[in-house]
DNA sequence: ATTTTGCATTTTGAATGCAAAATTCAAAAT
DNA sequence: ATTTTGAATTTTGCATTCAAAATGCAAAAT
């Protein structure tokens, strides 16, 4: 049944489906984990379910309720804010530290991923993709991988309310110009005007307060 | 043997006392944890053990090889200066979250606690205490849990090497002129001043980069 | 009719057992 | 002497089993 080469741990496999499944929505927030129904689903035993929710727990994703069982955190509008002003102010920084290392290898691949994201203005998929992608090398080449842990745990709880109406949306043209900015004062070497373009792209993106 | 209530998970209780003897050095970095020991030691059986060496995997404290076993993390000198870069920028944000605020009973209490530091400045022991009482109740004042969780965290590894060849010692008197500079621009409601007092009373503590 | 009490069922928490993979160590071959 | 191979041991990963706690429901008492 299982893959002949399962190089992975099974509660890591177990913990990414379930990641998945709350992310698409499958499992909504609040939602129960029903031991019984998941080992069954998934045909494995109780132990690596468990040590999976564990890992859930801890990132966040899953609240444990002693003697009552697993459920899927549910996230208030004020946790998402909390939450994406926190992903502002690593990333602004993540953009300054960038900006001051001057490396034109890894300018070079921003600017590729910037002239992508122009290219995909039309087509939202992969306008968000490229998008994404544009964040992460950001973040890499920063070089501080314990920010990037801290973010990508960040983004896993920003991703439990996606749909949220916390985001603007169709704003590509500003989005691009925001980019822009953030590309030239990284070409500039300038560490505060590429944290303050990084810091103003991702807060125009947020809806006003409620 | 156990006590009549246990509340807790057992996992829990034996992730806290791991953690202890982590950062007591009893468990040095790089030293495997061998499940049968520790299941002798604890009186209990491999199930929770090993769930509770999850928990830590995902906060840091462990790293978990396929098939080999648990070890506890090895922190380069890079690490520590990565993680300490990260909790510099979150805290000093609190500190010009928390100047914005202008809340009287929060300022209060602030100041009490620089007060009780300067009074403990002889005491070696009680001024640490009373230093991290104080950065503790700026960032919960600053109230973003997540960040509060982000904070203990990267916290949690920066124990993990607390031979202080990275900070400064003996530098009471600097340090109590620095949180001066923190409490003033907090009581001016100066939300940049009061961040880049932090950032700077954060920095000074560090020796210069090797 | 409503509340309370006790039993049955469900579900979590922990222990034990079993199989697979990795390490170790010794013996044999080059 | 060095390397290689293979069996024995150790150790991890997962499944199963057992125990304890919580929930739900029904019956009885007020």
């Amino acid at each position: 049944m299982n893959a002949l080469f399962t190089t992975r741990p099974l509660y890591e496999e177990v913990a990414e489906r379930l990641r998945q499944r709350i992310f698409n929505r499958d499992l909504a927030p609040g939602a129960w984990v029903d031991e019984s129904v998941f080992t069954a689903e998934l045909g494995i035993s109780r132990t690596p379910l468990r040590e999976a929710l564990k890992v859930l727990a801890t990132e966040g994703l899953i609240t444990m309720k002693p003697r009552r069982g697993a459920y899927v955190t549910e996230v208030s509008e004020q946790d998402l804010r909390d939450v994406f002003e926190l992903l502002a102010l690593l990333e602004s920084d993540a953009a300054g530290v960038v900006a001051s290392q001057k490396n034109q290898q890894v300018l070079a691949r921003l600017d590729a991923l910037h002239q992508q994201l122009q290219a995909s203005a039309q087509d939202r998929e992969a306008f968000f993709s490229v998008n994404e992608q544009f964040h992460t090398l950001l973040l890499q080449s920063a070089g501080n991988r314990w920010r990037e842990q801290t973010v990508g745990d960040l983004r896993k709880v920003m991703k439990l309310n996606r749909h949220h109406s916390l985001f603007k949306t169709g704003r590509v043209e500003e989005s691009l110009k925001e980019h822009a900015a953030i590309m030239a004062a990284l070409h500039a070497g300038n560490a505060n005007a590429a944290t303050q373009a990084m810091r103003h792209h991702m807060m125009q993106g947020l809806e006003a307060a409620a």
